[in-house]
This record gives C-alpha cells, sequence and structure tokens, in this order.
RNA sequence: GGAGAGGUGGCCGAGCGGUCGAAGGCGCUCCCCUGCUAAGGGAGUAAACGGUGAUGAGCCGUUUCGGGGGUUCGAAUCCCCCCCUCUCCGCCA
C-alpha cells in the first residue's frame, strides 16, 4: 500500500508506476484524490459536529450535578438534532473511507529508479550468468524421465490421490528433499537468520497484509470455514437501523444468508509462500530499534492454484501446486534495504553457488515485477535438458509497501514517532526445480545421477543409480 | 466439545454512567543531589486521524480501555454478538 501523502504531493509518480507495471488505469489516482477530499471534509464536519455535542453534554453534566435539572432538559432537547447529524455523517465517512481503501489497495507500489522500464519478460536485464553449462556426449533426459526411471518421483499417484501437481516423493527423492531442507535451513542460519516454523494456514488480514490480496488471490487456496453469525447480525443491525428491512429478524436472516456468502471471505488460506505467515509475525507492532535488523529463515510448504498455466510449463516438477521452500524474510530499518537486498541476493545465490548449479541472476523489469516490489531479481538455474532456465528465488524489496498495510513501525529514538520499516524477502530455495537441475545436470552416460559434495553430509550417498 | 474466570497505556494494576486518555506502581527520557557505586528528589513519558502552520515545531479538535453493534444528552463503566487468553472436565497426535 502506498502512503496517502506520495498520491497527494506526486501523483505523476504514481501514475507512471501503474504505466510502467501495466497494471490498471492511472486514473484511479485521479478517482483516489476526489474521494480523499471528499473524506475530509466529511471527517473535518463530523468533527466540529462532535465537539459541540461534547460541550453539551459537558455542560448538562455539571447542571444536573447542581440540580438545575429544568435547565438540562431543555439543553438534552437541543441535542437531539446534533446527533442525527452525527450519525449521517458518521456514514458518509465511512463510506468515503471504504472507497479509498478500496482504491489505494489497487496502487502499485513505486519501482526503484534503478529498475528498467519494460513490458514483459524479455526486457528483463540478465544482469549475471554464474558456472558452467554441462555438455554431453549424449542425449540428456529430462527430469522427469530420470525421476521415473530412479523411482524418485510419483505423479500420476499424486494425481490419484489429491489431484494433478500434487507429487509423491519416494525413496532416494525423498531423502533428497529432506536433505535440502537441513542443508538450506543451516546455510541460512549459518549466515544470521533465525530459525523459524510457522503455521500453514493464514487469515486474510495476514494475506492482505503481505499483498496476496485483494489483487492476486488466484493465486491461492481458500479453506472456507462459514461462521457467519456475526457478520449476519452486523448486517441485520445497520439494515434495519436504515429502516430499510422491516423488523422481522428471521425472515432478515433468510434473505440476507445467501448474500452474506458471496461477501465473505475464505477464514484460512494455505500459504502460498512462507513469506506470509513470516512477514505477519510482527504484524501491528512497534519495536525498538535495537531490534532491528531482524532476519528470519523458515522450511514451509507453500501451496498454489497456478491456474491458466499448461504445456512444457507444467511438466514433471517444472510446476506443481503443493511444493517445498526455505524462505528468507529480512524486517529492516529504512535505510537499511538495498544494502540487505544485496546480501539477501547473496545469500540465495551462494546456495547455488554450493550446489554447483549454473545459474543468472535477472534484474526485472517494470512490466515483469510484481504489484507489491519496488525491485526485484530472479534467480534461474539452468536446466541442461529441457534447455531452459527455471526460476528457483525471487529476491525482493519492498521498501514500506507491505510495512504500511501490516503497520509493522519500529522507534528511532526511545521518545521519536514511530516509523515503517522496510520488509523484504527471498526464496532460499525453492525444492522442486533443484531437484530438476540436480537431476538434469548431473546425469551420467550409465543414468546415474552425481550428486555435489555439498549435499553428501545431509543425503547420505553421494549418487542416485 | 462442556463449565468457569478474565482481556484497561511499553509492562503490572485501580477505576462510582459525567470533572477519565484514564489513579498507583514498574520501566524509559531529561534534570537535580550525592566524591565513586547504590539510594534519593523533580519533570516528562500512547497512537491514529482531521484542522491550522512551511507536508517542521507548536496549537486546536476528533477517535481509541480486545473487536463490532446497541441504550443514553453523555459509556472503560449498562445491554447484545463475536474474538482471544487462562483454569477445570471431555476428546485427541
Amino acid at each position: 500500500m502506498l502512503d496517502l501523502d506520495t498520491v497527494r504531493n506526486t501523483p505523476r509518480r504514481v501514475k507512471e508506476a501503474i504505466r510502467a507495471k501495466g497494471t490498471g488505469s492511472p486514473v484511479l489516482v485521479d478517482t483516489l484524490l476526489e474521494v480523499d477530499e471528499k473524506r475530509r471534509a466529511a471527517i473535518t464536519e463530523l468533527q466540529e459536529t462532535q465537539s459541540r455535542q461534547n460541550d453539551l453534554s459537558q455542560q448538562i453534566g455539571a447542571l444536573k450535578r447542581e440540580g438545575k435539572d429544568a435547565e438540562a432538559e431543555a439543553m438534552i432537547e437541543k441535542t437531539s438534532q446534533l446527533k442525527e447529524e452525527i450519525k449521517r455523517l458518521k456514514e458518509e465517512v465511512w463510506e468515503a473511507e471504504a472507497e479509498q481503501e478500496e482504491l489505494v489497495l489497487k496502487l502499485p507500489n513505486i519501482p526503484h529508479p534503478s529498475v528498467p522500464v519494460g513490458e514483459d519478460e524479455d526486457d528483463n536485464d540478465v544482469a549475471e550468468t554464474f558456472g558452467e553449462r554441462p555438455s554431453f556426449d549424449f542425449d540428456p533426459a529430462p527430469h522427469w524421465e530420470l525421476a521415473d526411471r530412479h523411482g524418485l518421483v510419483d505423479l500420476e499417484r499424486g494425481a490419484k490421490v489429491t489431484g494433478s501437481g500434487f507429487p509423491f516423493y519416494l525413496g532416494k527423492g525423498a531423502r533428497l528433499q529432506r536433505a535440502l531442507l537441513n542443508f538450506f535451513l543451516d546455510r541460512a542460519r549459518e549466515r544470521g537468520y533465525t530459525e523459524m516454523q510457522a503455521p500453514l494456514f493464514v487469515n486474510p488480514e495476514s494475506a492482505e497484509g503481505t499483498g496476496q490480496l485483494p489483487d492476486k488471490e488466484g493465486l491461492m487456496y481458500k479453506i472456507k470455514e462459514p461462521n457467519l453469525k456475526n457478520v449476519e447480525d452486523w448486517v441485520t443491525n445497520r439494515l434495519m437501523h436504515r429502516g430499510e428491512i422491516p423488523d422481522d429478524e428471521d425472515e432478515v436472516r433468510r434473505d440476507i444468508r445467501p448474500m452474506i456468502n458471496d461477501l465473505m471471505e475464505g477464514d484460512f488460506y494455505p500459504i502460498p509462500t512462507a513469506e506470509v505467515p513470516v512477514t505477519n509475525f510482527h504484524r501491528d507492532e512497534i519495536l525498538s530499534a535495537d531490534d532491528l535488523p531482524l532476519q528470519y529463515c523458515t522450511y514451509s510448504p507453500c501451496w498454489r492454484r497456478e491456474a491458466g498455466s499448461y504445456g512444457a510449463d507444467v511438466r514433471g516438477l517444472n510446476r506443481v501446486h503443493q511444493f517445498d521452500k526455505v524462505e528468507l524474510v529480512r524486517i529492516v530499518h529504512p535505510d537499511e534495504s538495498y544494502r540487505a537486498l544485496d546480501e539477501l541476493l547473496a545469500d540465495a545465490e551462494s546456495a547455488l553457488d554450493a550446489l554447483e548449479l549454473p545459474y543468472r541472476r535477472l534484474l526485472m523489469c517494470t512490466g515483469d515485477m510484481g504489484f507489491t516490489q519496488a525491485k526485484v531479481y530472479d534467480l534461474e538455474v539452468w536446466s541442461a535438458a529441457q534447455e531452459r532456465w527455471l526460476e528457483v528465488s525471487s529476491v525482493s524489496n519492498f521498501e514500506a509497501f507491505q510495512a504500511r498495510r501490516m503497520q509493522i513501525r519500529y522507534r528511532p529514538e526511545p521518545e521519536a514517532k514511530p516509523e515503517l520499516v522496510h520488509t523484504l524477502n527471498g526464496s532460499g530455495l525453492a525444492f522442486p526445480r533443484i531437484v530438476a537441475a540436480l537431476l538434469e545436470n548431473n546425469q551420467q552416460p550409465d543414468g546415474s545421477i552425481e550428486l555435489p559434495e555439498a549435499l553428501h553430509p545431509y543425503t547420505g550417498f553421494a549418487r542416485i543409480e
């Protein structure tokens, strides 16, 4: 979420960001500013009325204490008009606030000046390529064939048991997963991250905090746990209060139930990334300056709907609905966030180095980066048989965009006003494509697979044959 | 799942329908005192929003005592709904 001041003071910049990211219409900004005017006018009027009301109430109190009941009664009558007025103005303010909230959530984060302007993935900047791509004097097999041959992954049975994109890992395949988990977490811990285990479902507030809601709802699975009672009461009260519905409560409940059902958010979302619970860990907190920087690492499964993808894209482990990942999260002082971004990038890259995988670093262009990010690097490993790059990490600085939604602040000095922190995260790393690359890049003429040395202590075996 | 108790400022903890943003304590900041340390004395210590200033300082106002509704001229205090925490019972990996 952007700061309203930013929108008010530099509407052009915001419009430019919308255009550069290709998300939504710049007209949003003008609409928002109009609503803002309307909202503030209503607030001012409301507050003035409330102030008058408070004065009168105090006077009434004073009169009553002095036993001048008649005078008090006369004054009470005067307040009834104010009461009506306040009720009306409150609704006006609520409506403007709701409208404004909705609009401001649709504004994307402003890209950092160093981000290249571009439309899509073709405009990303290939910043650097690392490691040697392997060459073979035989036809390298794609990872799904290798996995099949060695009995490492079973997608068919996963599809039977759950659905497509929910793999079983077996034998050395399963052990490799467990090895990667420990390998990545150990490295992260050594690099100064505190290990964390997080809940795997989050509520809508958390999903909104990190920016999965409202803009990327299609990304997540949703668990609906209807608990209509409170919503129902609220709507019923509100409608009856407005006199829009006769006061037969049973009838009201029956009529509005379907409406409410439609309006309701799911109660829980299985996490699409551990970024969500980990970053929200500090939601609505004011940290002290000494607490910063905070660095967390966590392992979790991730669930993604990945609607609309098909073809070679989704063969084997290229894109699945459930996968494992170690995530790195940093919460830092605003002045430190770009230094932290470089470090975070180095953390992720060092794991790829240790795994001896060839990879490249992309600086994402404005059109291909996410809604919430100010600057993003993607890391992609080389998949030797498919002859394509596979994304295994996305390392992002959100600046204050998430922090503002989550209200994560810190106090620069003991007495000073709280300020927003900056948040960052990066995969370190996502398992399935790492497995794909490990299998494809390290296959031998005899069909066996040699694992990089760094993994041996974790797997307990050096090759798969 | 059943029964009970409770949620007040950074923390602990008072609070009668009006003078309560809230006593008292702890912590923190600044000052004084003490030759050092410890102790002592004084002052100050919430956030959000709106208005006015220079989008600074300050000033004025509004809101906030778990959340949402309601009653009332006026609610931390009364009523309703929800959430959370704790204790006991049940169930369970």
